[in-house]
DNA sequence: TTGATATGCAAGTAATTACTTGCATATAAT
DNA sequence: ATTATATGCAAGTAATTACTTGCATATCAA
């Protein structure tokens, strides 16, 4: 699977990106202390936690017993590179054309 | 269900994204031009287009028995606005700090 | 008006995904 | 040592998603 794929699927669920959003907030938490904003079980969180990290959005380090885990924005650059700044504005001239009426294949 | 949830789902998918590019290429394909690109049935086409036009990222115009697909760039600007920006840089100085041995909790 | 083209609608199947339950292991606290 | 805490691993279930097949409708061309 690419690596724009893992990314666009780690990013596609909510709770993910609400993971996203608590390490946002508070970098450095364990797997119990984000468990505890998800009403979901610990498991469900862990696997979400493995496909962000599959998607390189978080790292992980492990203290004594405890697993912290870290947001990581370089993959989010990426997309901005690929998939927004791309697509920044000029378009929709041709659609506003069409809706005025001028219905033609020629200029 | 969530504007941001159907953005998300809506790129989640390589053939839509696949979409999104095509119509980058060349804007107001009609649903048959952007079929001869994919090896899927129309009806799969038609399926990801719908959850395109859903998040707002395609808009349609009918010419006579033709259907046109526009891209729109903006709801990849509010992307880019509340996930990409948001999340710029400064982070991973606390992951390299505990990589590096401090392991502590206090400053 | 007949036939071909461009598309829509709906139901079904196959694959994937989100989430759970149950048990195992390792670190820490007493 | 014993118990509690933090987590991992694996298999199962339920829901969702991607894609197909078959038939219907509307526009265009002859």
């Amino acid at each position: 699977m690419s690596e724009a794929d893992l990314l666009f699927k780690a990013l596609a669920d909510p709770s993910r990106r609400k993971l996203l959003d608590l390490l946002y907030a508070h970098d450095g938490r364990t797997l119990g202390q984000l468990c505890a904003h998800l009403s979901m079980t610990r498991q469900a969180v862990t696997q979400h936690l493995a496909l962000l990290e599959g998607a390189n959005l978080v790292a992980v380090v492990w203290r004594g017993r405890e697993k912290l885990h870290f947001l990581n924005p370089v993959p989010l650059q990426q997309v901005y590179e690929r998939w927004i700044r791309k697509f920044e504005r000029p378009r929709l001239a041709a659609l506003d054309a069409l809706k005025k009426g001028l219905e033609g294949d020629e200029p």
